[in-house]
RNA sequence: GCCCCUAUCGUCUAGCCCGGUCCAGGACGCGGCCCUCUCAAGGCCGAGACGGGGGUUCAAAUCCCCCUAGGGGUACCA
């Protein structure tokens, strides 16, 4: 048996966005699992509405997510030749005919089919016909379907799924400027580049049917359908751009790990029994096709966080800083700050994203006066407490290295000195140390920042 | 409207193909408790689902039919 191809073929005409990536990752997982091929094809045969920019956008999030084609991008704009010749063939061997109909009355009977309730199709009335009002007549090129029988799909995950040819129009395969439509080029692409499997959304199911006709009418055997179930935001719907976050190179933006958005995409409408995580090469080697749900998923944004989370508290520290390294930067830290590989592994484990992680820094850039929280400094920062930071920068002030276990022994003979409780100056310190009351521990805080800045902070707290 | 797809906790899902082991399992989130210098993390406990109705069968989440609901499609878009 030759080896699968497999193609994600993407519309340039906006966002890359999560539902398209998920699309994308079950083919890529797929040839990576049997070995076989990853196209890439950009369908723009739609001037119009395709642009450049959505272009770079498909080949930066695929590039960000991890999934570099093995053969193309492929552009169909660049492949007008081939679809030219094919319609050539079809219409010289009576798969396809010119139709002289102006879009206007295609329109009246579409209204007028709607009226009555009945599906409309394009009432063939140009199939007979060889010649147009007038020689210079525009025409469009209509696939010759037949009109009886059935196709019938076996698609991998929808199963089969029958449909009968009466329910199918001669539907365009090139406009009346000559250019080709989708159902036409995709075809005759999938056939040139020998796609074997085609797995896409369950949107194009109803484009299948007519899929298979052209294949048939283009001399060539069909390839494997399978039809993914679509991905949807909260409110239920197909995800789009009025969902938040759609677009995959805004959660680049959000700080998560490429890594834990292909495992989290992979749930969706996947699963291998009750596992929640998975490296990429687990899915590689687990995934199957055969094993897709055929029901639409949501969008989980608090899974994904949590996700995105677990992998950020298992990673070595310094893969994590090098990773953080653009957000760091975005937020005004110095990237090649001495103490940021110690503050790194206190942050950690509380960061659900880079962006966390950056923001989570911040409170360690600026060594000057602290700026307090107004309701932490009085509810912590009082008359019984003061002293008490005061005396304990005395305490500290003998402290032979200044890190965190040597600062915690230290802080534990003052507090048994003084019959006191951590609970006694956790807090008071901390809102000293940092001017809030959310941090990391406190005796990490003060290995963080060193010595000096730590009693000096103590002593103004204690201060005023 | 018409065509197609889908239907297990709020969400992602296991189980369904090969009926009994399911008074339906896991995870996120939620509530509580524990740990604790705060916040997290972690641990433990809890609430929470087979859309409805008919069949078939000794037995149905699992098989069949209908209904309902949701989604998708219905372009000289992809």
């Amino acid at each position: 048996m030759s080896v699968p191809r497999v193609r994600f073929a993407p519309s340039p005409t906006g966002d890359l966005h999560v539902g398209g990536v998920r699309s994308a990752l079950f083919n890529w997982l797929h040839a990576r699992h049997t070995g076989g091929v990853f196209v890439l094809r950009v369908e723009d045969t739609d001037r119009a509405r395709s642009t450049d920019e959505a272009t770079n956008i498909i080949l930066e999030g695929m590039a960000w997510i991890g999934m570099e084609p093995d053969e193309g991008p492929f552009f169909q704009s660049r492949r007008g030749d081939l679809y030219r010749a094919r319609v050539q063939e079809l219409l010289a061997a009576g798969g396809a005919y010119r139709c002289w109909c102006t879009k206007e009355t295609i329109a009246e009977k579409r209204t007028a089919a709607e009226k009555t309730g009945t599906l409309f199709r394009y009432d063939r009335i140009c199939r007979g016909r060889t010649e147009g009002p007038s020689p210079d007549a525009p025409f469009v090129l209509r696939a010759a379907l037949p009109e009886e029988g059935e196709v019938v799909i076996e698609d991998v995950v929808k199963g089969r799924v029958v449909i009968r040819n009466d329910h199918l129009d001669d539907f365009i395969l090139a406009r009346a400027d000559g250019s080709p439509v989708y159902n036409f080029t995709v075809v005759v692409d999938d056939i040139d580049m020998g796609i074997t499997h085609v797995i896409r959304g369950d949107d194009h199911l109803n484009n299948t049917p007519k899929q298979m006709h052209l294949y048939r009418l283009l001399g060539a055997e069909p390839p494997v359908f399978a039809h993914l179930p679509m991905v949807h935001g909260p409110d239920g719907k197909k995800l789009g751009k009025r969902h938040g976050a759609a677009s995959i190179l805004q959660f680049r933006e959000l700080g998560f790990l490429p890594d834990v958005m292909r495992g989290f995409l992979a749930r969706l409408g996947w699963s291998h029994g009750d596992q929640e995580e998975f490296t990429t090469d687990e899915l590689i080697q687990l995934f199957d096709l055969t094993g897709v749900r055929g029901s639409a998923a949501v969008f989980d944004h608090t899974k994904l966080e949590w996700l995105n989370g677990r992998r950020i508290r298992e990673m070595a520290p310094m893969e994590l800083l090098d990773l953080a390294q653009p957000f760091l930067e975005r937020a005004g830290i110095p990237t090649d700050a001495a103490w940021l590989p110690r503050a790194v592994v206190a942050v950690q484990e509380r960061a659900k994203t880079l962006v966390e992680i950056a923001e989570k820094l911040t409170m360690f850039v600026d060594r000057g006066p602290v700026t307090f929280d107004e309701k932490a400094q009085t509810k912590f920062l009082t008359d019984d407490s003061k002293p008490r930071l005061a005396a304990l920068a005395d305490a500290l002030a003998a402290v032979e290295t200044f890190t965190a276990p040597e600062v915690e022994a230290a802080t534990s003979r003052f507090l048994e000195e003084r019959e006191l409780k951590m609970k006694h100056i956790g807090q008071p310190t901390r809102v000293a140390l940092t001017g809030g009351t959310v941090s990391p521990s406190i005796y990490d805080v003060m290995e963080i920042f060193g010595r000096e800045v730590t009693l000096d902070r103590l002593r103004s707290a204690a201060g005023d």
